[in-house]
DNA sequence: TTAATATATGAACATATGCTCATATATAGG
DNA sequence: CCTATATATGAGCATATGTTCATATATTAA
């Protein structure tokens, strides 16, 4: 039928079970914005800032003090945060201090270190 | 101090802050393993996948109907999946089903919709 | 055994990602 | 205005990622 798959042909695809699930699954037009914003959490540089930030507003400097990288990849990475709304930021005078603009990040990472540890 | 970072000079690095950053976060050696578990959830592909199995459990065929990629592409993505724990299968003769290992997806899933429809 | 079918997998490839380096911008002080 | 400092940003680069293509493996039937 399709040109992309419609080849389980002796079991025959189970018409039904598709159906369901098409008429059940969310609307994909917005899958790619969830996708990038669970892309913040798949690199463990950001995954600490998160969790640093979930703790303190923290400024750029002590920021990259404390992971140990450079100012400049801080502040890229700070840049992706605020693009997907997950930190914001104040001014006071040259210093730049960022925080959580989301209150479910601490229970998203929870989740993730919850399912890791959880099995063997 | 640091050959990385010391630089925030006038402003002085808020060593309090750190401190208690540094106290608080958790574990530093897990956070490659969280952050590939998220990993998983921030790719499109595999997110329709995984809600896909929160319906119902299916096989590799009927999934890659369902969502109009490869068997070879589906296969491949279902192999990350079960590296990170997330998929469990069983096998039906020839037909191998796949369905979630883990209860949390939904949550995750849904905390990541909510976060990207809350704001404007 | 041979043929057919469902799935798995390795290699190649194009794109995405995260860093560095150099430099730009913003703010404060002299 | 000039200098110093904190942060931002563009370009380049090396690595990671996701797909395709070809082929291997597994299972069933004849």
């Amino acid at each position: 039928m399709t040109e992309f798959r419609r080849d389980c042909q002796t079991h025959f695809v189970h018409d039904d079970i598709i159906r369901k699930v098409r008429e059940t699954i969310p609307a994909e037009e917005d899958l790619y914005v969830v996708a990038d914003f669970f892309k913040m959490f798949g690199d463990a540089t950001r995954l600490k800032i998160l969790q640093a930030l979930a703790i303190s507003e923290m400024c750029v400097c002590d920021l990259s003090e404390l992971l140990h990288i450079s100012q400049s990849a801080m502040s890229h990475q700070l840049k992706t945060l605020r693009q997907v709304n997950l930190v914001k930021f104040r001014k006071e005078g040259k210093v730049v201090f960022y925080s959580l603009k989301d209150e479910h990040v601490n229970q998203i990472i929870e989740t993730g270190i919850q399912h890791v540890t959880e099995r063997e």
